[in-house]
DNA sequence: GGGAAGATGTTCT
DNA sequence: GAACATCTTCCCT
C-alpha cells in the first residue's frame, strides 16, 4: 500500500518516527527500480524551528516546503551533495522531514556502481547524502508527488516486522541550534544507520 | 576508530 | 565573505 496525502499531512515529528521500517522506491527511466527500507529520518519544523530551511521564509530553494504535503523537497548542500525530504502538515506550514539512511533491498548493483565499486552493502547508503548519490536523486526530482504510485519516488507501508524495529530519537546531526530537540529518529537494531557511534545509543 | 581538513554551490549577512 | 540538514581522505592513536 502506498502512503498517501493523510499520511504526510500530519506534524513532521509523527512523520518521522512513522517512516521508520517503510519502504522507499526510486523509479527513473532507464536505471530500474531501486528501494529500501527507511532507518533514520529526521524532523524539521518549518517557520518555528530555527534549523530548518524555512525558519527564515520561503526562497526560491526551498519552495516546496511551503506546498503540499506527501511531495518531495530535494536541495544541494555543501557544493556536493543533494538531500531527500518529505513534506509534512498543512500547507504552509513548512515541515518536512529529512531521509538519512535506508537498508538498501532492490538494485544493489546500481546503487554500486554509482557509490564506487568498493563501497560495502553497509556504507552504500547511510547518510543523506549517500542515499541520494546511490539512488540517482538530485534536483530535478524535487517537488514530485509522491503519493501517486506514477511517481519517480513514493514510500509504500513497511513490509517488515515491526517486533523487529526498537526507533530510538536523538539530537539531529550537523545542527547546532535546538538541541533540546531530539527529533532524529532511527531503528537502533539497524546497522544500515548512518555512523556516528556515540548518538546512535538509544535516547529513549 | 576517530578527529581534522578540504572540496565547493547556494543562500544570507 | 561566511555558513551550511555532507562525505571522503589522510593521519593519529
Amino acid at each position: 500500500m502506498i502512503l498517501g496525502r493523510s499520511f504526510y499531512s500530519r506534524k513532521s515529528t509523527v512523520v518521522s518516527r512513522d517512516l521508520i521500517g517503510k519502504k522507499l522506491i526510486v523509479r527513473k527511466s532507464h536505471s530500474g527500480s531501486l528501494s529500501g527500507i527507511i532507518v533514520e529520518t529526521e524532523a524539521y519544523g518549518g517557520l518555528k524551528d530555527p534549523a530548518s530551511h524555512a525558519f527564515r521564509g520561503e526562497t526560491k530553494r526551498n519552495k516546496a516546503m511551503f506546498g503540499e504535503a506527501g511531495f518531495t523537497y530535494v536541495y544541494f548542500t555543501y557544493g556536493f551533495h543533494h538531500c531527500l525530504n518529505l513534506v509534512c502538515g498543512r500547507i504552509g506550514d513548512a515541515q518536512a522531514v529529512l531521509l538519512r539512511a535506508i537498508e538498501p533491498v532492490d538494485g544493489l548493483e546500481t546503487m554500486r556502481e554509482r557509490r564506487g565499486r568498493s563501497i560495502s552493502d553497509l556504507e552504500l547508503t547511510n547518510g543523506p547524502g549517500k542515499l541520494c548519490q546511490a539512488l540517482g536523486i538530485d534536483l530535478s526530482l524535487n517537488e514530485v508527488d509522491a503519493t501517486k504510485k506514477t511517481s519517480p519516488i513514493y514510500v509504500l507501508e513497511g513490509v517488515q516486522d515491526s517486533s523487529k524495529r526498537t526507533i530510538a530519537s536523538s539530537v539531529r546531526i550537523g545542527i547546532s541550534v535546538a538541541q533540546e530537540r531530539r527529533w532524529r529518529f532511527f531503528d537502533s537494531r539497524s546497522p544500515y544507520v548512518s555512523h556516528r557511534s556515540k548518538l546512535n545509543l538509544p535516547t529513549r
